[in-house]
DNA sequence: CGATATTAGTGCGATATCGAACCATTAAGG
DNA sequence: CCTTAATGGTTCGATATCGCACTAATATCG
């Protein structure tokens, strides 16, 4: 086995990459037709982080550009998964809030992957997750911070 | 600061998820103009791994479909960063040879990226991502092989 | 207030990516 | 051998994403 002699980073981001690739596959899957995770992420936030946001907000969470948000919310408000709504409070921006379908479309996805997920813990348990992810989240935090 | 109670391998992911973005921003800001990180990793592919690829172990090592490897390896050959000759076992087939200029392309842009590394690693230093590197490189095999 | 700058969202053209269909070559099986 | 199946690559149409330019509304400031 020959020893790899590039830095860290390049090596923890390379398979950062390649997970990430991975996990989306998985989640795209079993999701139905035409939707695509991007789609998932979007009700996903909505539940678990704020309802109401704004598609600005949603782009910047997401780092998308504005207009990439646009599509997806069209076509999320298309299937009826959210609503788009005036803001009372700026006349220049909207509000996305999930609907009862968007919400259930996003237990169902989650319900899905499930099965992957226990079979996955069969080879890589949750105690093992559970000794990583601190360490991925404050680097993350960094990162974040450090995109001004 | 509440509890996250999702399952650990959806918050995993999610971080897994953000990195990739943070970390593609990184480096996409420092390629010349018109050339993307997917342009950069086939080169970095050829040097570490294999030079004389053919078109579809690429499109299979970076899990896109075959199609799209075509246009990036168009581009690549475009700006005379690879050169593709046929192969002789097998006239169906085409090895992709990176070129001198698609070397120093590739060291300029790890050189450029540099920096960023170095900032971060004051933040984040080494010995913390070679303590969370073998659980992920672990996790990316075990989840490369459950994808049959 | 009024002029100017900033912000939120959209329309549009360019391109990256994908899947389906296709062609050429090679492999497999009688 | 010869037929049929499988493989490697490209072409083509669809769509996801992006940057730029634009409009409307709000914020800033003299």
């Amino acid at each position: 086995m020959a020893e790899d002699n590039r830095p860290l980073y390049f090596r923890l981001f390379n398979e950062i990459g390649i997970l990430e690739q991975l996990s989306r596959a998985i989640l795209q899957a079993r999701l139905p037709t035409g939707m695509l995770v991007s789609h998932f992420s979007v009700l996903n936030h909505l539940i678990r982080v704020k309802d109401g946001c704004t598609p600005l907000e949603l782009a910047r969470v997401f780092q998308v550009a504005k207009t990439t948000m646009s599509h997806t919310l069209a076509g999320l408000e298309a299937a009826c998964l959210v609503e788009m709504r005036p803001n009372a409070t700026d006349a220049r921006s909207k509000q996305v809030w999930i609907t009862a379908k968007g919400r259930s479309f996003r237990d169902n996805a989650i319900a899905a992957v499930q099965p992957d997920l226990n079979d996955l813990a069969l080879e890589f348990p949750e105690g093992r997750i559970a000794k990583i992810l601190p360490e991925l989240e404050e680097l993350r935090k960094i990162m974040d911070r450090r995109r001004e």
